[in-house]
DNA sequence: CTGAAAGCGCTTACAG
DNA sequence: CTGAAAGCGCTTACAG
């Protein structure tokens, strides 16, 4: 960093490192992006001379020519307790902040808790101050993803956006195979009863882990007792709910698949409380495999939905969009994670 | 938004307004930036012809000339493990987004876990790409706020950074004097053997706590037994391994003051399975009320952090930061909440 | 392969 | 109070 005569910074430009390689503004600005048509002497010359200079591009001067921002939203659309509660949220931000990172783009983070923050953020990125979204949102029946699309704003989705025209890139976790996995160990450790604790309607979890759910079942050849099913919304506190309906409903329960982590964390304390032992008396499998299914008494035997990989897959497909390609749906397996609930 | 020919998106520019409005591109600037020199005719003419063209100013081109970018860092540097673990990051980021989306101002999340990522994050922030960050870390022993200082950017630290020259903003809950009110909470309930919980001795959090928790019993005339104190790491199984301890050296405690919620989550299951009840046998105190206290169960009484107002501190201080004002520091009251573990 | 030049959209002295 | 003009730092056809 130059420092001019009193001591007060001045940023060195493109000028200074022209100036100093011996060459004209032009060659230095194609050294920088990507060194086409440069002679190799150049190319050295210009090099040695953003060493020296400790040259740094500002990012204003080239967004303004070129009309993208170089940077990317994470668009979270959420009610704020679950943002608080949810560890998989924090799992996918980290991921994303650091996959961009990597390719030296910032994460602008919007939270849409309401009405008014939606709009705002929705004005916010229309206004072009970012190149795409990364969207994550666990209702699906949310428009901000039909809107931005409209808005000709490139979008990838966390999770299939149900309802929206298949104009959206998503990637996804393969629910339907997760929940198949999960209700198949259960059946092939011994147990029969097997109840469930899905997710809300009208997030794709919701429908999908559900739909294993029953395609298990069957192909094991147990009757789907409606009994069995109930519903929670992905909160702690939901799926403890849940587990005493179903313990009420079917006393003789020995297995419980719960589509999130954390509705089975809420699941074990009912199941406590109730008396029952896990797994001794129920087995309890969850879906995630995120932190909660660690910090959980017992730890928990779960799904492991891949966020890195899932992340990666989001940048990269926004990228591409931003880049002109038409959007495309990545679906990614999961992994049963066998540890003490079940 | 206008559109071309072709349906191409033309963004309308200051000039189009000027145009629209019969005045000269300087008078629409100088209503965009406060209306100062501007006569009440032409102020309305300009403000009908931005409502009418749907006109947003193109932040890059602004950037450009103001050499600020009008955009803030949020600098979380935290091993991994407790930004998925610990809802108060959570609670902090979002009312740090929320305040500085309230005045328009985008928030980049950066997030260090290790010396790689700090190091890129900071070469990204010395570049000039944010005119100042929000820092977040427990560890205050942490370099970075120093190294930012001393290469001019502002900076608001949560919480007091130990071992900076007090040249740093910071704003912090008083911890000192939560740690008081919970400690002569449970001395005024009856309770004479009063452990503590600890957090780690290189946080402010964990140093004021502490000596909160030794100035109250020495006031309420209790002697202070090395035995009774246990150091966590903020984490809950930390917390759980430091109940362990303490139940182990002096089986006959009656209360934990815990300097954090999740932390005294993690001693109510070790109560738990020591068969100690809550609050009957052995009283429990958190700190932070965050949403892991009411996710624990019973549910914690314990030392409401205003993450609130901290969250709208840091966000003034920091502009004010760089609007050239003076560092300062911002200590905030804390409140207890009592609800059933004490 | 390279330089000179135009121009991205804005702000801000500078004259009036 | 207002307009004309310079200039922020860069990229990109355009000639050569």
């Amino acid at each position: 960093m130059n420092r001019g005569p009193e001591g007060r910074r001045r940023p060195v430009t493109i000028h200074d490192v022209a100036r100093e390689a011996g060459v004209s503004r032009g060659t230095v600005s194609r050294v920088l992006n990507g060194g086409h048509y440069v002679s190799p002497a150049a190319q050295t010359a210009v090099n040695n001379a953003i060493r020296r200079t400790g040259y740094v591009v500002n990012r204003h001067a080239r967004s303004l020519i070129t009309g993208r921002s170089d940077s990317v939203a994470f668009l979270l659309t959420e009610p704020q307790e679950r943002f608080f509660e949810d560890p998989n949220f924090n799992v996918l931000l980290r991921s994303c902040t650091q996959e961009l990172a990597s390719q030296d783009i910032p994460l602008l983070l919007m939270i849409a808790g309401n009405e008014d923050e939606r709009r705002r953020n929705l004005r916010y990125i229309q206004a072009g101050h970012v190149d795409g979204v990364l969207l994550v949102s666990s209702h699906s029946g949310d428009p901000v993803a039909g809107e931005l699309d409209a808005a000709g704003i490139p979008v990838v989705a966390c999770g299939k956006p149900i309802g929206q025209q298949a104009r959206i890139s998503y990637v996804a976790a393969d629910d339907r195979d997760g929940a198949r996995q999960m209700v198949r160990f259960l059946y092939e450790s011994g147990r029969r009863r097997i109840a469930t604790v899905s997710g809300p309607p009208d997030t794709p979890g919701g429908v999908e882990r559900l739909a294993g759910y029953r395609e298990t079942l069957a192909e094991c050849g147990l009757p789907v007792d409606e009994a069995l099913i109930a519903a929670g919304d992905y909160s702690r506190a939901s799926g403890g709910r849940a587990a005493e309906q179903l313990l009420e409903r079917a006393p003789d329960i020995d297995a419980v698949f719960v589509a999130s982590d954390l509705m089975a964390d809420g699941v074990l304390d009912a199941l406590a409380r109730a008396g029952r032992s896990v797994p001794g008396d129920v087995a309890v499998g969850g879906f995630d495999d995120s932190p909660a299914a660690l910090a959980a008494a017992p730890r928990l035997t779960t799904i492991r939905q891949p966020f890195d990989r899932i992340s990666k897959e989001m940048v990269r497909m926004l990228m591409a969009r931003i880049g002109g390609e038409d959007p495309a749906a990545v679906i990614l397996p999961t992994e049963l994670v066998r540890r003490e609930s079940a």
